[in-house]
RNA sequence: GCCCCGGUGGCGAAAUGGCAGACGCUGCGGACUUAAAAUCCGCUGCCCCGUGAGGGGCGUGCCGGUUCGAGUCCGGCCCGGGGCACCA
């Protein structure tokens, strides 16, 4: 009987559907446990790639409920987003149309998978029923003065024509299609992040089950710096000008200062300067630059010609202003200390300014001041205080702790904390998102949607013509609204928001998705979250990790949810990598067209190179996975992804590797074939052999603690060496196998699903998936029969004797000193003690 | 520049401080077949000695340390990947 099993798996896919198998009701008792995968975004086609992430949580899924955990794997939509409303330009589909179109393709591809969702629990951002609560979720931060409009230096993309958030621009370029990012200063909504930088920091502390990895590129991200608020009078203004240093222990060495361009005193100070003209060019020149071009271009300062006191040397310093300093972060006025700052050092070494040592060694080595080449950054004990008055000879914390003090004292400044994080731009001038419940009144300014209006309905009949701002905009019956206070007109807001919102809280809505009263019932939420296992790309560690933690929190602050953390366990997969090649003239070339020459690739007469990268449509490398299903079958393709590296590691995609997991497939289905043919015979099943009892418990132990952990690929390579001792047993008496073979197909059932149902429902066993447990290992029948004992003298292998288990210290000295070519010996690790014979010093190593 | 994470056969990778390379791919040899595919069996880190059974040496990026014993622990380098990047 063949192994076919294209015919298997649409069998038990159908079975499973009909079935509602991973139906959960969240009223049930039972030991909750709540699996998610994040949820996608629908762009239509799924390759392997993505596979490895579903096939992953749907072997964690199934082994949790076999282990009798009441499991919900819910599954939805990140279903707003600009690549639709960029295939209804492109090819005047509905953005709608589009979308739910992909959402269909992408369901039949999870079955296909033989991956068992709560479609029950279904959701869509783009639905009403979803972006309702959305628009609700907004309101209640915009109460709180969490939501609010403002006017700053935002980020542009020109090509997307809509604003980003600052987490959406890598390396000055837009996330998603890689344009240089504009700076534009325009009036937008945000959500005050900020508010919650201190408790998003600290709470990376308790998460214990997160990858370090991802909490310190959030640490990073929030940026928390410990420093201080200091004030330097100005002669030339009424107040002082205040600036920000995590080095106040520093301040005798701050030589001059320096402002940002766009700092608010700036015009005053420059007012009477002989060439205040050539500094305001210069001034709206680096306004204009991106981030990316002043990075290139360099520091660049102007002198103001003013003076700030030093409020510690009381001496005059030079205040400068430069392009390295940043108007958004601290108060965006520094002072410079350029003999301990690099930035600084810089600076001053371009522009002749002075440099005074004000930390030096705690070694007491000297420094040479005349021939510095960078600045003298102590940022430890390792430095002291020198020059500095009454805090000389401290070590730099105590320095900078007394001098805090010392500040406070006089009351010219205190102790702050700063962050690097800003306030989340949420609102987009894009039609297909979530429309932001608000209203512009002539008469009473900016008023929100009462709640009972919503949801604020995104109109489906909008003309898509192209690159001419926000359709939304230009919907007559959208845009003209009543104020609700007046009930006079008014024009409502037509940025929607930013799809980062949607996903920030859909983890709580899964529980009950249909609710359309409320955005979710606290009580159930409460006993279903946090997510035990979340799982997606490393992608989102900043971006969704960041605004699902932030959002959760003010959840938690209106009293609706009683936990902090939205995610107790994160799991971050690798990528799945495929060769690609490309041209001399660097253009991608289909794999089919790739010839093979002497082993090198060839097309034409072109020598192509060979590149490994993320499978993408653009790089013609993707790895489709139809065929593979068609030929090998779903299971093939989910030992196959677990198996071929750590799941966490970025794993290249082989072809040829496939026919291995196909193998082991088809070794334990004929192998299951022959147990079945001699149990029916009425071959009696005789005791199962000793060490085939041993392997499986010991396999059923060593499973159980990788899968655990999330090693999957040894998991799997232990069930291949599991089922190789099996095989060779099978000749013996396949009837007495029936047990351990059972255990098998168990431990297989995560990942091989299709495969093993059909094999226990062949054996005459009820069906799996409803009835099946996860086998329990037990420690008795795990233990050797024997022990090998290597003898080692001064660290070389001399011999192995072999006593019975358990191993008593009286039977190993007989055996090592009956064993011929020992003559002496000593300890190991498990049993004996270290001995010393006369000149020598033997092991005994215990195995 | 700062901060992380890695480096083991031809390849993907295993190894509570205890016989490095499990498991799989590739390759080679064989069985089955008219033939091929599929399947099954054997070998497969490198070098040397031996006709053979077998024996010996070297091996986890490099240098050193701890230990009876190091891929694993410690110190210093080299290389690769990732994150942040004028954040004061």
């Amino acid at each position: 009987m063949q192994y076919r099993p294209t015919e298997i798996e649409s069998k038990w896919q159908q079975r499973w559907a009909e079935a509602k198998v991973a139906e959960v009701d969240v009223t049930a008792p039972g030991e909750k446990l709540y699996m998610l995968n994040m949820f996608p975004y629908p762009s239509g086609d799924l390759h392997v790639g993505h596979g490895r992430n579903y096939i992953l949580g749907d072997a964690l899924y199934r082994f949790f409920r076999m282990q009798g955990r009441v499991a919900l794997n819910p599954m939805g939509w990140d279903a707003f987003g600009l690549p639709a409303e960029n295939a209804a330009i492109k090819r005047g589909i509905h953005p709608r149309e589009w979308t739910l179109g992909n959402i269909g393709r992408m369901k039949q591809q999870f079955a296909r998978w033989g991956i068992l969702y709560d479609w029950s629990k279904e959701l869509a951002s783009c639905e009403p029923e979803y972006y309702h609560w959305n628009q609700w979720l907004f309101l209640q931060l915009y109460k709180r003065g969490l939501a609010y409009r403002g006017t700053a230096p935002v980020n542009w993309c020109p090509q997307d024509q809509t604003v980003l958030a600052n987490e959406q621009v890598i390396d000055g370029r837009c996330e998603r299609c890689s344009a240089i990012v504009e700076q534009r200063e325009l009036s937008q909504w945000f959500f005050k992040i900020t508010a919650y930088a201190d408790r998003l920091d600290a709470g990376l502390d308790t998460l214990h089950e997160w990858p370090e990895k991802v909490k310190l590129m959030q640490r990073n991200w929030i940026g928390r710096s410990l420093g201080a608020d200091v004030d330097f009078d100005v002669p030339a203004l009424e107040h002082p000008i205040r600036i920000f240093t995590t080095r106040p222990d520093t301040i005798f060495g701050a030589t001059f200062m320096v402002l940002a361009p766009e700092h608010p005193d700036v015009p005053k100070l420059i007012a009477d300067h002989p060439d205040r003209e050539a500094i305001d060019e210069w001034i709206t020149a680096v306004r204009n630059q991106t981030n990316l071009e002043r990075q290139e271009k360099g520091k660049e300062g102007r002198d103001t010609g003013k003076t700030a006191i030093n409020p510690f040397t009381g001496e005059p310093i030079p205040i400068w202003l430069g392009n390295f300093v940043l108007p958004q972060y601290g108060t965006g006025a520094i002072m410079s200390v350029p003999a301990h700052d690099q930035r600084d050092f810089e600076f001053a070494r371009q522009y002749g300014l002075p440099i005074k040592i004000v930390v030096r060694p705690a070694s007491g080595e000297t420094l040479d001041d005349a021939n510095m080449t960078e600045a003298f950054t102590f940022k430890d004990e390792s430095g002291v205080a020198a020059n500095s008055g009454p805090i000389d000879g401290m070590p730099v914390p105590k320095a900078i702790e007394t001098i805090i003090a010392l500040i406070e004292e006089r009351g010219i400044g205190k102790g702050t904390v700063r962050y690097r994080l800003r306030d989340w731009l949420i609102s987009r001038q894009r039609y297909w998102g979530t429309p932001i419940p608000m209203l512009y009144c002539d008469k009473d300014g900016l008023v929100p949607v009462p709640e009972e209006q919503l949801p604020v309905t995104l109109p489906l009949d909008v003309p898509f013509t192209g690159r001419e701002g926000n359709p939304l905009a230009k919907h007559e019956a959208f845009v003209n609204a009543t104020c609700p206070q007046c009930g006079g007109p008014a024009k409502r807001e037509t940025d929607t928001m930013d799809t980062f919102v949607d996903s920030s809280w859909y983890f709580t809505r899964f529980i009950t998705p249909r609710d359309d009263q409320k955005i979710f019932d606290s009580a159930v939420v409460n006993r279903w979250l946090p997510v035990d296992q979340y799982i997606g790309g490393i992608e989102h560690a900043i971006l969704h990790l960041l605004y699902a933690r932030f959002i959760t929190r003010t959840l938690h602050d209106m009293g609706l949810v009683a936990f902090e953390e939205p995610f107790a366990r994160l799991f971050n997969q690798g990528m799945i990598t495929k060769e690609g090649y490309r041209d001399p003239h660097g253009s991608w070339v289909p794999i089919a067209e790739v010839e093979w020459r002497d082993g090198k690739p060839y097309r034409g007469q072109t020598e192509l190179t060979a590149e490994v990268g993320k499978m993408s449509k653009s790089r013609y490398n993707v790895v489709p996975p139809d065929e593979l299903i068609e030929k090998f079958g779903a299971d093939t393709e989910r030992v196959y992804t677990l198996f071929i590296a750590p799941p966490e590691k970025e794993a290249a995609w082989s072809d040829e590797g496939v026919i291995g997991a196909y193998r082991f497939l088809g070794r334990v289905w004929h192998m299951g074939v022959a147990i079945i043919e001699a149990l029916g015979n009425g071959q009696p099943g005789g005791d199962t052999p000793r060490a085939v009892l041993r392997k499986m418990h010991q396999t059923i132990d060593a499973v159980t603690k990788r899968v655990e952990k999330f090693e999957f690929n040894t998991s799997i390579s232990g069930l291949m060496e599991y089922s190789n001792t099996l095989g060779d047993a099978v000749g013996a008496n396949a009837a007495s196998l029936r047990k351990p073979y059972e255990a098998l197909l168990q431990m297989l059932h995560p990942f091989a699903p299709h495969m093993t149902e059909e094999l226990w429902s062949m054996l005459g066993n009820e069906e799996f998936v409803l009835t099946s447990r996860w086998p329990v290992a037990d420690p008795a029948l795990m233990q050797e029969d024997s022990v090998v004992i290597a003898v080692q003298v001064n660290g070389k292998l001399r011999g192995q004797v072999e006593v019975p288990a358990p191993p008593d210290e009286a039977t190993v000295f007989a055996a090592v000193f009956a064993h011929e070519r020992i003559q002496t010996w000593v300890s190991g690790k498990e049993i004996v003690k270290r001995v010393y014979v006369p000149g020598k010093l033997v092991n005994l190593v215990v195995k």
